[in-house]
RNA sequence: GUGGUUGUAGCUCAGUUGGUUAGAGCAUCAGAUUGUGGUUCUGAGGGUCGGGGGUUCGAGACCCCUCAAUCACCCCA
C-alpha cells in the first residue's frame, strides 16, 4: 500500500463525526435564522490584495497563498521589485482567513443592492497557516453572524442573546461570556498618558490570567512603560466587583477621557437594558482585548466551562469602519463568530452530544436469500416511505456475520424472516433486547 | 516562527547496557463449536519498527536531517 497522508493541520471526518458536527451546525443555523439573519456564502479564495494587511503583521504571515496557474509565472516573478511584491504577483489568490473581511468585501461590492441594515450569517471553512495544536487546525469552520448598517446597540444585545441561546441548546449552559469595549481600552491608554502604546498595553493585560500579575508588569515594562504608568494600568485591571460597580468606578476614572466614557456608557446600556435575561450573563473583563485590530466598540469572547482546557470558542465585536478599508466609509457593523471545531472538542470531552446526533440507520434487514428477497425488499421500501432510515444487507451470507455487522454499526433494529412464522416479520431491538413478530400492517404502525 | 516530548501490526502497547527469524491483547479473515445466533476453540493473514542518511561486525534502540502528532511560547477559533 502506498503511504498516504493529508496536509498538516487538516482532518478527515468520519460518518459519526460528520453527524455530530452537523448537529452543531444545525443548532447554530436554527438560532441565526430565528433571529432573522440571512445566509451568505463567499468563495474559498479571495484576491490576495483583498486579504493582505487586514489581520496585522502576524496575520499576513498566516494567510495561505495560492500560486498562480499558467505557464508564465517566471516572467511574472521577474517583474517584482521586492519580496512582498513578489508574493502579490505570484499569488494573486489566497484562501480566506476569516469570514468577516470577505463579508465586508461583499457588502462594498453590493451596497447598492443591499437593504440596510443587512443581517447575514455564514458558515464556511477558513484556512490559517498556523502551527497545529489541540483545538488549533489549519482548516476549520467559522459560523458568523453580522449586522451592518446599524449603529444601534440593540444589535449587540441580540447577538449576545444568540450566544446564550445556542450554547444552552447545545447543553453548554455553563459557558462563560466576557465583554469589554475597545473605547475603554483607549480610555485606559489615555488615562495612563500613553495613547501611543494602546496596542502594547492591551496585548500585555490580555495575558493576565495566563502569566499573572507580575508577568503583566514585566511585559508592560518590556513594552516601554514607566513604573508609575504600570502602576496605573495594574490598578485599572484589578478593579473588582459587579459589572455595575466596575462601570461606576471607570466613569470616575475617565472624567478626562470622552472616549472612555463613551465605552462605559455603551456597556452600561448593553448589560442594563433589561431587554433580555442570560443564563450565563456577560461579565465585564477589563483585560479582554481580542486580536483583530478593526474592532472599535464592544468586544466579546466566549470561553468554555472553567474545567475544560480550551481557549476561546467564540468571539466578536463592533467595527465601525470595516468597509472603509475598501473605500466605502460610514457603514458600521457588529458580529459574532462560533468556533465549531473547538465547540466539538468541548462537547466531546463533556459527552454532551445527544443520541439523536449520532444515529444513522434505524433498521437493517438481513438478506433473506434469493427466493424471499422481493418480499423483504418490499418491507424495506415500506419503512423508507414512512421516513424511517432503513437498509438491507446486500449479500446473502451467514446471519452470524450480518448480525455482527448490525451490532458494530449500532443499528437499533434488526428485521428478518423466520421459517416458522410465514407472513410475519421478526424484529429485534438491540438495546432493549426485545423481540417482535409483526404482520406488515403492524409493522406500518410500529414505533421504531 | 522558537523550544520540549513522542512515533513499533488496523487499535492499545511490550521489546533488557546495541546481539539470532520483532512480540502480546483486541480487531480482521477462515474453519469448527454453540439450545437464549452476541459464546468458546483452533488456525491464518497483517510490520522496509514514521521517512532518509550515518556510526557499528551487528541498529527498533545510538547520532544527524526530515515528516507527523502533542505540549509550552508567539498568536488565535
Amino acid at each position: 500500500m502506498v503511504k498516504l497522508s493529508i496536509p498538516q493541520g487538516t482532518r478527515d471526518f468520519g460518518p459519526d463525526v460528520v453527524r455530530k458536527r452537523n448537529y452543531i451546525f444545525a443548532t447554530i443555523r436554527q438560532s441565526f435564522e430565528r433571529f432573522g439573519f440571512q445566509p451568505l456564502e463567499t468563495p474559498a479564495m479571495e484576491n490576495t490584495s483583498t486579504l493582505l494587511g487586514k489581520y496585522g503583521e502576524e496575520g499576513d504571515k498566516l494567510i495561505f497563498k495560492i500560486i498562480n496557474n499558467g505557464p508564465n509565472i517566471l516572467g511574472q516573478a521577474q517583474m517584482a521589485k521586492d519580496s512582498r511584491e513578489l508574493g502579490l504577483l505570484l499569488c494573486e489568490k489566497s484562501l480566506k482567513y476569516d469570514l468577516t473581511i470577505p463579508f465586508a468585501r461583499y457588502v462594498v461590492m453590493n451596497h447598492g443592492k443591499l437593504q440596510l441594515p443587512f443581517r447575514r450569517y455564514q458558515m464556511q471553512p477558513v484556512w490559517r497557516g498556523d502551527k497545529p495544536q489541540r483545538g488549533r487546525y489549519r482548516e476549520f469552520y467559522q459560523c458568523d453572524a453580522d449586522v451592518v448598517g446599524s449603529n444601534s446597540l440593540l444589535n449587540e444585545i441580540e447577538l449576545l442573546q444568540i450566544y446564550d441561546t445556542v450554547f444552552n441548546n447545545l447543553g453548554l449552559g455553563n459557558y462563560r461570556m466576557k465583554i469589554n469595549n475597545r473605547k475603554i481600552l483607549t480610555g485606559l491608554a489615555e488615562l495612563v498618558g500613553r495613547p501611543d502604546l494602546m496596542l502594547d498595553i492591551t496585548i500585555a493585560i490580555d495575558k493576565l490570567d495566563k502569566i499573572g500579575d507580575s508577568g503583566v508588569r514585566e511585559e508592560l515594562a518590556q513594552r516601554g512603560l514607566a513604573a508609575t504608568e504600570i502602576g496605573l494600568v495594574m490598578e485599572f485591571i484589578s478593579l473588582e466587583g459587579s459589572n455595575e460597580s466596575k462601570l461606576e468606578r471607570l466613569s470616575q476614572l475617565f472624567t478626562n477621557s470622552p472616549t472612555g466614557l463613551k465605552g462605559v456608557e455603551e456597556l452600561l446600556f448593553i448589560i442594563g437594558s433589561g431587554l433580555t435575561a442570560f443564563s450565563s450573563p456577560p461579565e465585564i473583563d477589563l483585560t479582554l482585548a481580542r486580536g483583530l485590530n478593526y474592532y472599535t466598540g464592544m468586544i466579546v469572547e466566549i470561553k468554555a466551562p472553567a474545567h475544560v482546557n480550551m481557549g476561546s470558542i467564540g468571539g466578536g465585536g463592533r467595527y465601525d469602519d470595516l468597509t472603509g478599508l475598501f473605500g466605502l466609509p460610514g457603514i458600521s457593523g457588529v458580529g459574532i463568530s462560533f468556533g465549531v471545531d473547538r465547540i466539538y472538542d468541548v462537547l466531546e470531552e463533556l459527552q454532551l452530544f445527544p443520541e439523536t446526533a449520532q444515529q444513522g440507520s434505524q433498521v437493517i434487514f438481513f438478506h433473506p436469500g434469493a427466493e424471499k428477497l422481493a418480499e423483504v425488499f418490499g418491507y424495506v421500501t415500506r419503512l423508507r416511505s414512512r421516513g424511517i432510515n432503513t437498509e438491507i444487507y446486500p449479500d446473502d451470507i451467514k446471519q452470524d456475520k450480518q448480525f455482527k455487522y448490525a451490532e458494530k454499526r449500532g443499528i437499533p433494529y434488526i428485521g428478518y424472516l423466520e421459517e416458522n412464522a410465514p407472513g410475519k416479520i421478526s424484529f429485534r431491538n438491540m438495546l432493549g433486547k426485545q423481540r417482535y413478530s409483526l404482520s406488515p400492517e403492524e409493522m406500518d404502525a410500529f414505533e421504531f
